[in-house]
RNA sequence: GGCGGCGUACCCAAGUGGCUAAGGGAGAGGUCUGCAAAACCUCCAUUCAGCGGUUCGAAUCCGCUCGCCGCCUCCA
């Protein structure tokens, strides 16, 4: 069995990987801002985060899973003269922020429950806890004053200064254990070699970057801090809460590979110099899904497909979350109906096969020649995540099964659902509770008579009334078998 | 201007020096079948954007060309 190994930005490299303390693995990930719906490409990143979370747990770890929400606006350019995101919806909505936030929060949640994304224990449904949880949703307005306890820190350190419009960090000043520019690879000169954005005339160097911003008196999000009243930079929220629940160096952090020049790099910068400890051990990054420009499903022209519009082009969100699963999470995806479709069938093909397997196959131990597809299996999971290649022996798996006729894979294909989750045992459960539903039963076997009378014309009739009612029929050699009828097409 | 990456069949996508270039979808044919569905079988890239080079051997390494994409610090 090979062991886990993933490929790590900070070195560039596939390195096994090896936590911090035994079997526990602190785990930290970039979450949502909460301004509008997430589109595809970010559920893609949270299909990753979820698939990864899996394949440490199918390997025995115990993670310890921290997601941020960020619901305090950051800025959406120089041009807008400081406007912020989530301001900016919430006035064209006529709304709070903090309403504006608990909406598109609400609605991210909800997604995630449609792809089977397991999201870690919500702050605000924890009462009462003594001890911080082992893993946490949290919001970034919760955690005002880690924020600033840390800036603080890196303020004392003399690694940050204050100016009329904000507290800057010092990056001239850094000299972390990780370095400046280590992860993005370009030194801070080049970074600037082509020059494109202005900066604020406080700054001492264009490449210090805020952790606190005064004087923005139209922002609707303020707080009070030692330094006057303002809000939190951009970077800080991530470095503050991931210190809080996971200690000051954690194992792994992830995010979309947009982030590394700027938001990690900067992380980093802010974390170790508060710390003077490693931040972070692995950092991983996924890659985008492209191709959703031209992919025709988004009801509006010139808008990011999202989740409801697969919804109502009825394919099951199950189908996109095996699509990622379908591709490595480094290489770029190539979004569009015909590929989605193509992954609604895998998921069709694997669900008929759960579905119709007999009772005799579920209590047996599995087949021995299962064997050595669990191992091959693990080995694409262990071997920087490749997903593809776990799929392919998963469905190989099935089409064996099939073609002995010898259905004792269960355990096998239950265990490997546990990282790809389509949520095959709800599926099985679901099979055994359908057959039994007593008006159907008598519709079937009015209709299995018919059948045998060779009465086609009745038997089709019956055979419509039962679909009408959101049943399926297929005949088996072992008689009738209905299923509730799925939205795929 | 800088940094990083991509280009494998009609579509999605593994493979990054050496068995016949994984797997899936679509397509074609077949078995089974009252019909339908499912399932299974067979076929489907002498070839990996193009051109050179290194090598006994390259989709995999090097160079150039073409095309595409992400990022560059108060930008998810």
């Amino acid at each position: 069995m090979k062991p886990f190994s993933i490929y790590n930005t900070l070195t560039r490299k596939v390195e096994e990987f090896v936590p911090r303390h035994g079997r526990i693995v602190t785990y930290y990930s970039c979450g949502p801002t909460v301004y509008l719906p997430q589109h595809l490409g970010n559920l893609r990143a949270y299909v990753f985060v979820d698939t990864l979370k899996r394949a440490l747990r199918f390997n025995g770890y115990d993670v310890r899973h921290v997601m941020n929400i960020t619901d305090v606006g950051h800025l959406t350019s120089d041009a807008d003269a400081g406007e912020d995101k989530i301001e900016k919806t919430a006035r064209a909505e006529g709304k709070s922020p903090l309403a504006v936030a608990k909406y598109y929060t609400d609605q991210f949640k909800r997604d995630c429950a449609r792809l089977r994304i397991e999201l870690p224990p919500d702050e605000e449904s924890i009462t009462g806890a003594v001890r911080p949880p082992a893993s946490i949703l949290c919001r970034a307005t919760n955690h005002i004053a880690d924020m600033i306890g840390l800036i603080e820190r890196i303020v004392r350190n003399g690694l940050g200064y204050v100016t009329a419009s904000g507290v800057y960090f010092d990056v001239e000043k850094w000299r972390g254990p990780s370095g400046m520019g280590r992860l993005s690879r370009q030194s801070l000169t080049e970074q600037h070699a082509g020059q494109r954005l202005e900066h604020s005339a406080d700054k001492r160097s264009p490449h210090d970057f805020a952790l606190w911003v005064l004087n923005q008196p139209h922002h609707l999000m303020q707080w009070d801090s030692p330094w006057g009243r303002g809000y939190p930079g951009w970077h800080i929220e991530c470095s503050a809460m991931a210190m809080r629940y996971l200690g000051e160096t954690i194992d792994i952090h992830s995010g979309g590979l947009d982030h590394i020049p700027v938001h990690h790099e900067n992380e980093i910068a802010q974390s170790e110099g508060a710390t003077g400890q490693p931040f972070v051990r692995y950092f991983v990054h996924n890659a985008f899904l492209v191709g959703m420009e031209g992919a025709k499903i988004s009801k509006s022209a010139g808008r990011f497909p999202v989740l409801d519009d697969l919804v109502a082009a009825a394919i099951d969100p199950l189908a996109f979350r095996l699509l990622c699963f379908g591709a490595k999470y480094r290489s770029e995806l190539a979004f569009n109906l015909d590929a989605v479709r193509a992954a609604a069938k895998n998921l069709g093909y694997l669900q008929e096969f759960t579905r119709s397997l007999p009772e005799s196959a579920i209590g047996a131990d599995d087949a021995a020649w299962a064997a050595e597809y669990r191992e091959r299996f693990h080995d694409a999971l262990n071997n920087d995540l490749n997903t593809p290649v776990a799929l392919a022996v998963m469905l190989e798996l099935v089409a064996e099964a099939n073609r002995r006729q010898d259905p004792r894979v269960w355990h096998t294909l239950n265990d490997f659902d546990q990282v790809v989750n389509l949520g095959l045992a709800h599926e099985l459960r679901a099979s055994r509770e359908e057959a039994t539903d007593a008006r159907l039963q008598g519709l079937l076997e009015q209709r299995e008579a018919a059948r045998q009378a060779r009465d086609y014309q009745r038997s089709d009739d019956l055979r419509r009334e039962i679909e009408a009612l959101g049943w399926e029929i297929k005949d088996t050699k072992e008689g009738p078998r209905i299923t509730r009828r799925r939205g795929t097409p």
